[in-house]
DNA sequence: AATATTTGACCGCC
DNA sequence: GGCGGTCAAATATT
């Protein structure tokens, strides 16, 4: 019956986590710009405190245990007809049976609920790793939509997804919509206070976002692997989620198809470690459709 | 072979 | 019927 039962307090938490996270990376990119800024540095710790505080506090008052979002994510996405969206039986089933038409397998839409929230960002920063499923044309807008579900959807049920459209206004900014909450528990939370700026370090394993975030910057949770990297970085970082839509030396393009890897920063050794910085691009776990 | 992305088709809502 | 969201076969990548 407390607020903190429904859906709200997923989503400020989420938030708030978020925010930490943010704050984190501001953190490392303060310490790695190195003297005079001891104050501002100061600073994020504090801000970071205050995260703390209040994920924890929030925790403490309603234990928002995986568990429990699952609980609470359910019912408000039932994403197919009886089997609420959870291809239970072997992956294959969600294929087409044959050269059917007319039959994909009925399914409702999602109403938007208040799990749903934008932001404007000029990365595509998240800590969740995310599949690609689909792109539209949007009316009336120059540039398409790119759909995203967890990488986790069928694993664990996480029904989470997330369209990024380009803004006409400023090309360089993303809207982000957020629709869902994760209910997958890995990666969900890490241990943000170490995580630092993803910093490429092979120019083949560029990502996105221009040029400044060649320079430490703010993180990304994408890479784009992009074997022809005539163009600027903005490119790479157009390519990402449009490949399409290049402007200008698209003729040099060979249409190389982006991929997209969640960023975790590597506190213990996983099977990725032969990346010389801290971070491990670790490819999305696999799972069967 | 396993997994990810692309992209046209399909579906539900307005 | 149009539009936007999702599915899933085909294709690409590792």
């Amino acid at each position: 019956m407390d607020i903190f039962s429904n859906n709200k307090a997923i989503k400020l938490k989420d938030q708030l986590v978020q925010g930490h996270e943010w704050t984190t990376k501001l953190q490392q990119i303060i310490s790695q710009t190195g003297s005079g800024l001891g104050l501002a540095e100061d600073l994020a710790a504090k801000i970071l405190g205050s995260f703390n505080d209040v994920i924890s506090s929030l925790e403490s008052l309603e234990p928002i245990s995986s568990s429990s979002l699952v609980t609470a994510v359910e019912g408000s996405q039932n994403a197919s007809c009886d089997n609420d969206g959870k291809f239970e039986d072997s992956g294959d089933s969600r294929k087409r049976l044959g050269p059917v038409k007319g039959k994909r397998g009925c399914y409702k839409r999602k109403k938007k609920s208040d799990q749903t929230w934008t932001e404007e960002s000029n990365v595509l920063e998240d800590t969740f790793s995310w599949r690609k499923y689909g792109q539209k044309e949007i009316l009336n807008t120059k540039f398409p939509r790119s759909y995203f579900r967890c990488t986790h959807k069928y694993s664990q049920g996480c029904k989470a997804t997330k369209q990024v459209q380009k803004l006409e206004l400023d090309p360089r900014m993303f809207s982000i919509t957020y629709i869902g909450n994760h209910t997958c528990n890995t990666n969900e939370i890490t241990p943000a206070k170490i995580i630092k700026p993803c910093v490429p370090s092979h120019q083949d394993e560029i990502i996105m976002d221009s040029e400044e975030l060649k320079s430490p910057s703010l993180a990304t949770s994408m890479k784009v692997e992009e074997e022809n990297h005539h163009g600027s970085s903005t490119e790479c970082d157009l390519q990402l989620v449009w490949p399409d839509m290049l402007v200008g030396e698209e003729d040099n393009q060979h249409h190389h198809y982006e991929e997209i890897y969640g960023c975790y920063e590597t506190s213990a050794p996983i099977d990725v470690l032969d990346s010389p910085d801290l971070w491990s691009w670790q490819r999305y776990p696999f799972q069967q459709q």
